[in-house]
DNA sequence: TGGGCGAAGATTGTATAAAGTTTCGCCTGT
DNA sequence: ACAGGCGAAACTTTATACAATCTTCGCCCA
């Protein structure tokens, strides 16, 4: 069957270059790099990642799917500004789903995994350390993406990771900046958890550590009357 | 601004054709009318709904990434056969999130709601009193989506909207037919419950509701050697 | 001077054509 | 008679061209 043996000339695209764009734009938008409301041209991208308009429609198209990309009618895409009624849902939603993964990440527990969760701690730490923001908002969305890998369920791997995507815009855009930084604490703790094999503990760690997310988040209610004024300015 | 007289003349399809595509597939899905593996060619869909290819490829992505279409490289689009693994997966997911939908949809009761739902089990009586067996699944699928709706969440609407599809095939693939049919009390009791405002209640209905559907099926373990045989010829 | 109308430019939506891959049938050789 | 390989047809994938739509800028009029 001779495998394919390099059937095309530059065909270094490893599985697909729909991917490419697709990872390329999510990575950007879990580093803070790409802003809520930002226009996603579809000749600007193909140009970047030198494609054509068609491949660079499909990954778009992914990335309206997952929630983190509007795409408006003649009008193009933009990075999506989730409002804050989403990000409640957002939250509640990761509230129900991650304590179960950690349920399952426990039982999946393996010195293979102990051992990558233990190399993401450092990393995070050092990232953290050294006062690079943008490794290490990422850096902690992968931690939680990491767990539900580690928990082998695919349907939440999938949801968690919409879910987390969403996430760090929603950080992006509500997070108050007087608050102390200790999310790595957390990551920590709940790993310990996990390598003691006990369930409720890691479960009680997720939801406080997730409380407290949230609860570093400024939400303005639609209550407020200068939202209104807000809302028109922010576009 | 004229609100667009109509501007072109067989613009009929109001805000997109390639809804239309979408929202029949995933129809004949739930109807059981098509079955897991059925090949959905591009030119053959495209035909159907007076479409181009383009329109249909977009509309086989975006099922693709529900999960309830396979697109295999340079071969086509298939209907997906989830395995039993995916089974157990979705209907963990269902447990999970249904209650919580459950209980949202207790905050959100109003005359207007349960007039709804009322009318809705009338139409399964119905379909189920008649012998429509499509109508049956189909209806039974959609009240759950209909909860969904009522939560308000709609994060978790389209989480389960997704599950709700992959649930249709994964019933039509391991369903046995040695089982007395009795879905519609359950979801009539749940109604009341509903109604009641008794959360707790409606929680326990629709959790052992969902434990009845998966004990009617029978998710044959990678464990019987006859698997590895049924595996390849399945294809 | 401010607002509204209109044309030019730019961008997206759609369709069609070219390119590459798989599959199936047929033929040849043993 | 059967296995293996060559070749054509069908399909998907990708790219490009055209059409429709929206935005923007300039001009005119009140």
């Amino acid at each position: 069957m001779a495998a394919k043996p390099r059937p095309k000339s530059d065909a270094r695209d490893v599985h697909d270059r729909v991917s490419r764009i697709r990872d390329g734009v999510t990575a950007a938008i879990l580093e803070h790099r790409l802003l809520p409301g930002t226009k996603l041209g579809e000749d600007e991208l193909g140009e970047i990642y030198g494609a054509s308009r068609t491949l660079v429609r499909t990954a778009l198209q992914q990335l309206a799917h997952e929630g983190i990309v509007n795409i408006e009618k003649n009008r193009g895409a933009f990075v999506a500004r989730p409002t804050p009624a989403d990000a409640r849902e957002v939250f509640e939603a990761r509230r129900l789903i991650e304590p179960t993964i950690v349920d399952h990440a426990v039982d999946a527990v393996s010195p293979a995994w102990i051992n990558r969760l233990q190399q993401h701690l450092a990393e995070e730490r050092e990232a953290e350390l050294r006062g690079d923001a943008r490794a290490s908002v990422r850096l902690s969305g992968e931690f939680h993406g990491l767990l539900a890998e580690m928990s082998g369920h695919s349907i939440y791997l999938g949801f968690l990771k919409e879910l987390i995507a969403r996430s760090s815009l929603i950080i992006l855009l509500y997070r108050r900046h007087d608050t102390p930084a200790c999310g790595t604490d957390h990551h920590a703790e709940i790993v310990t958890a996990i390598r003691k094999h006990d369930k409720q503990a890691a479960r009680t760690q997720m939801l406080s550590h997730l409380n407290e997310i949230e609860a570093e988040l400024f939400l303005k209610d639609p209550a407020a009357d200068e939202l209104r004024l807000a809302d028109v300015l922010g576009v």
